[in-house]
DNA sequence: TGGACGACTGTCAATACATGCAGCTGTCCG
DNA sequence: CGGACAGCTGCATGTATTGACAGTCGTCCA
């Protein structure tokens, strides 16, 4: 099932989260319509369509305020309530290794879409520009296969890397988020790449240290 | 309030829970009807009534399917491993009011530092080149100061806006971390300056959308 | 013995809602 | 360039749903 919404989607389908999290029931396309500021409810119902076609949500023909999201599956035998950092991961182990499992943090993964298997540190600032900063936590969900545009974790042998994924026939590009470092080329005629899952959320715990993010490298914001 | 229902009105709550459980909307007074074998929508209507008015369900007037459980499940809140969302936050009113809480967050909050007392959906770009995204979380500590350098959530008059914090005298310059946003500069003599809070953390759950993160203003360095 | 109340039947009007059709403006991509 | 698709406006139709009115029957209770 192909999550990717496009960040106006990601907006109704949180508002969607959030009526029925605060009414206990789900909204009505008028009511999503004047929530958004639409002057049509189609445009309301055009997004349920594509939320809907996408997996995320369900709608139940002729019932009124009928939609009904997917909870979707579930994963690791676990009690849902904690998810496990994976710490350094040992070439050729399965990522999930009860060896590479570093520490379970009590987060309810029900608050990701869809939920996560486990955690995994950011290193580096590749990622910037998408908003993932060293030391954050990744919540991954474990997928064996992307889509383009998606953000990914993969492993090439024994290196690990968050990328956002972009795939051309036999040609697979790890694009990084942030213009000082270059994107990774791989054939896959040629080289093994393995896709350890898809990046669903984000928590950082860490606070928000220096003036600036502090960067490793290049300059932040100027940019320009 | 009283409680005690009759077998009766019992089974018609029950039915109602398990409705919204399985079907993840309220039933309509013709599903009561039907699933009871009424043939009178009118004794459904009759025991909502009763129910609302033994306080143990709340009938919202006009609202289709309007019916919303008061089986007090934010006693699962306070218990320190969950977070409340603040929503809109009304001029003048404390940010932690009641009426602003829109739902709660099943976080342990002692995996912050220091522990945060709310989140604060962030909205826009102005905090990007901090890793800050619009819909992200953001972990707030109620701090009635702030040091340089310090993101900080900080409200004047109705706005709640979240920057970093820089004081030099009585001037305040709250600096956006984007280029395409001007810092806001505060004389503290003939100005209000709330700080609500400071930031200890984030936490994403609505994925990562777009090829990129859909800049609203300016490019986002990548596009090439 | 006359309420007050629970548990219904039956009917109806006024909205609340879902959903179809037609058409518009962009952007991305082959 | 043209097509596919995201995001919209506007209008229309029919059905879903609420909520009010008017009764019936039985039980418990002062």
């Amino acid at each position: 099932m192909d999550f990717t919404l496009t960040p106006r989607q990601q907006q109704i389908l949180d508002f969607v989260r959030r009526h029925i999290a605060k009414q206990g029931i789900p909204p009505t396309r008028a009511e999503i319509t004047t929530a958004f500021g639409f002057r049509s409810v189609t445009a309301a119902e055009d997004h349920l369509r594509a939320l809907a076609r996408k997996g995320v949500i369900e709608l139940l023909p002729g019932a009124s305020r009928g939609i009904r999201l997917t909870g979707d599956e579930d994963a690791a035998a676990n009690d849902g309530d904690s998810l496990p950092l994976v710490g350094r991961v040992a070439a050729g182990n399965p990522i999930l290794a009860q060896e590479s499992v570093e520490s379970w943090y009590k987060i309810d993964r029900k608050l990701f879409h869809p939920q996560p298997d486990f955690l995994l540190r950011v290193q580096g600032w590749s990622m910037r520009d998408a908003g993932i900063l060293p030391g954050d936590l990744l919540a991954v969900k474990r997928v064996p296969t992307a889509q383009n545009g998606e953000i990914v974790v993969a492993r090439m042998g024994e290196d690990v890397t968050v990328k956002r994924f972009e795939r051309r026939g036999d040609i697979v590009r790890l694009l990084p988020a942030n213009p000082d470092f270059a994107p990774i080329r791989i054939d896959l005629a040629q080289q093994d790449l393995v896709i350890e899952g898809r990046a669903v959320g984000l928590l950082r715990t860490g606070g928000f240290a220096g003036p600036s993010p502090a960067p490793l490298h290049a300059d932040m914001s100027s940019a320009a």
